[in-house]
DNA sequence: TTGAAAGCGTTACCAC
DNA sequence: GTGGTAACGCTTTCAA
């Protein structure tokens, strides 16, 4: 029983023991291990002990030795402790974990609010070879968040910031919000709607900001000069924005709500229905991301579709490719995104 | 320039290169590190130095000397590249996450083709205190994956795998699906419906199989011996769903759908509506997860609450308690869950 | 309170 | 092809 338990819980063979195993020294071992040049004979022999004394490297040791981590951590600021069910999250997440784990990095994880963000535990010790980030709250803070981030002297690649790289360790891959926001503007220019309401999150994403910018200037530039107002929401919680929406309908109709985020859309949507309104004849709606929820629906929501996996991706290639030649090739890369009518405008 | 890069690039500053910074020893600035007790003045001078150099520990110097690495991993088989994009994944993923967070433990993350799980990097190397997985595909090649996991020798966590724990290295994490799907049988039976198909995806997921289990056995068990069929469908995917219901519907109409998950009853209900069909009154449909997507549509959706996030949180509760006590205080959780009537049936 | 030395598991380097 | 040695940065131990 004890010596059962023993048993369960024993430290990791190390190469030592598996080198005593086989008769061998520990550096024969390593080189079989690392696929060198090793007597075929011996390599019988090693590979023997190590399935025997079910051997794995220890990447701490290997680590410290090499100086490299083969590791990238990811810091996402977010108030929402579900921070990785956000659909534009979990799939810029999901681009760079699946590309990092083709070449053998690491992925760390890590979600912290805004506000605790410096000191997310990633980022105080030395761990990884390269970060990345998503930032949001106000813009102040996430100017100081990107300036704690230079000051930590390794790469860092920076999601859905609109700044330009203030340096070489730090690239910024984003996709062309204000574009998105262009293109949903003249969408809803060309429907003749006199007045839009922009409905955004208190929480401050500078990727809503883009697309409550351009969204501005295509309303501003048609031909008749469509009126645009934006509207707090408390969260993007389906409940705040539904309330929101609910306790504003019966003061104004707007021409067309643009929501800063599908999940956003379909709260209106469903507020407006509730009050009778039909969509679109009545009310327009849009939003933004076009992953899934534009088509449960009905009407079917008309947004803007993000490459979000598409940028985790090219996020990890970039920062393996910092990790490896020492320099970005990029330091600012935009996406495209793409408009998507669908029945709601 | 070459100064500038250099100072960009440089190594981390080590407790080494403090220490002569601040003309104390190693071993002070290590015990100013790590809050243990030294003289103010002296304290004054290190924290001086370790600000000007920007010290941060290095962790994998600290893991090898401590045999300890202050992280778990988890490896979630999945089919789909977007696998953090599933909302059951992604809650469970976040719980986990921030519980670890808030103890300073590191979560490495990785998703892999359930055909290449044994190969996952995280599996193949000793960088982790404890390790998480999430299984999906054949009953059989799910049952070689836990031996897999049991003989690394590490405490695991296993999420959403009705197995009992086969050893005190591994706990299983799971929420009651087969008691979800009675559930629902129960709910329908009530309705007086005669006929049930229930629609899964032909990735096999331990969950699903128990939602279908338990929806089997209500059925057989109400007044009336409602017939269950099941149909596979070749993907979670909307387009896929719709077009399999697409081509059933119009062979028979049963008198409810039930789908392995919301996203999938989602797509049936926008099926039946594109045939014409009234949900509920011509065919009623339900689905699993109640995460937001059940109200999205029109008519709202009748489901099953799954409690994901705080599996996550449960499950990085119990493996630091693992870590950190040698033993698992319960080794096979089952969290309940709610049935949640909609509109749909 | 402070410091010197040993060692965690690995790999680069250099002998043999 | 194989092996001995030193070193990566840190903390435990023991001595001053």
């Amino acid at each position: 029983m004890s010596a059962a338990k023993n048993q369960e819980n024993k430290a990791p063979a190390t190469l030592r023991q598996v080198a005593e195993a086989a008769g061998v020294s520990v550096m024969t071992v390593s080189n079989v291990v690392r696929g060198k040049s090793v007597r075929p004979e011996t390599r019988e022999r090693v590979d023997e002990a190590i399935a025997r004394l079910r051997y794995r490297p220890n990447t701490s040791a290997r680590r410290l030795r090499l100086a490299t981590q083969f590791s990238v951590g990811i810091v996402i600021a977010d108030t929402d402790p579900n921070y990785l069910a956000d659909p534009f999250i979990s799939r810029v997440v999901s681009g760079l974990s699946n590309y990092l784990s083709s070449l053998d990095y690491t992925l760390d994880v890590q979600g912290i609010s805004p506000a605790r963000f410096e000191n997310a535990t990633i980022l105080g010790k030395v761990g990884n070879d390269a970060l990345c980030a998503i930032l949001c709250g106000p813009r102040e803070l996430r100017r100081r968040h990107l300036a704690h981030l230079e000051r930590l002297g390794q790469p860092v690649i920076v999601f859905q910031e609109a700044l330009p790289s203030p340096s070489r360790n730090i690239a910024m891959v984003r996709q062309d919000d204000a574009e998105g926001g262009r293109l949903l503007g003249q969408h809803l220019a060309r429907k003749k709607i006199r007045s839009v309401l922009f409905l955004k999150p208190l929480l401050e994403w500078c990727a809503v900001e883009q697309r409550e910018h351009g969204l501005k200037m295509a309303l501003s530039q048609s031909a008749h000069n469509i009126e645009l107002d934006s509207q707090l929401v408390p969260s993007e919680s389906f409940e705040d924005v539904m309330s929101v929406v609910t306790q504003m309908l019966p003061i104004r109709v707007p021409g067309a709500i643009v929501a800063a985020t599908d999940s956003m859309a379909v709260a209106a949507l469903k507020a407006a229905e509730a009050m009778g309104l039909q969509v679109p004849k009545d009310l327009m709606i849009a939003g933004f991301n076009g992953f899934d929820f534009w088509r449960y629906t009905r009407p079917t929501l008309t947004t803007v579709v993000s490459p979000a996996y598409e940028m985790g991706k090219l996020g990890g290639e970039l920062i393996v490719e910092r990790i490896r030649t020492g320099r970005f090739s990029r330091r600012n890369s935009v996406l495209q995104v793409a408009l998507q009518a669908g029945q709601s405008s």
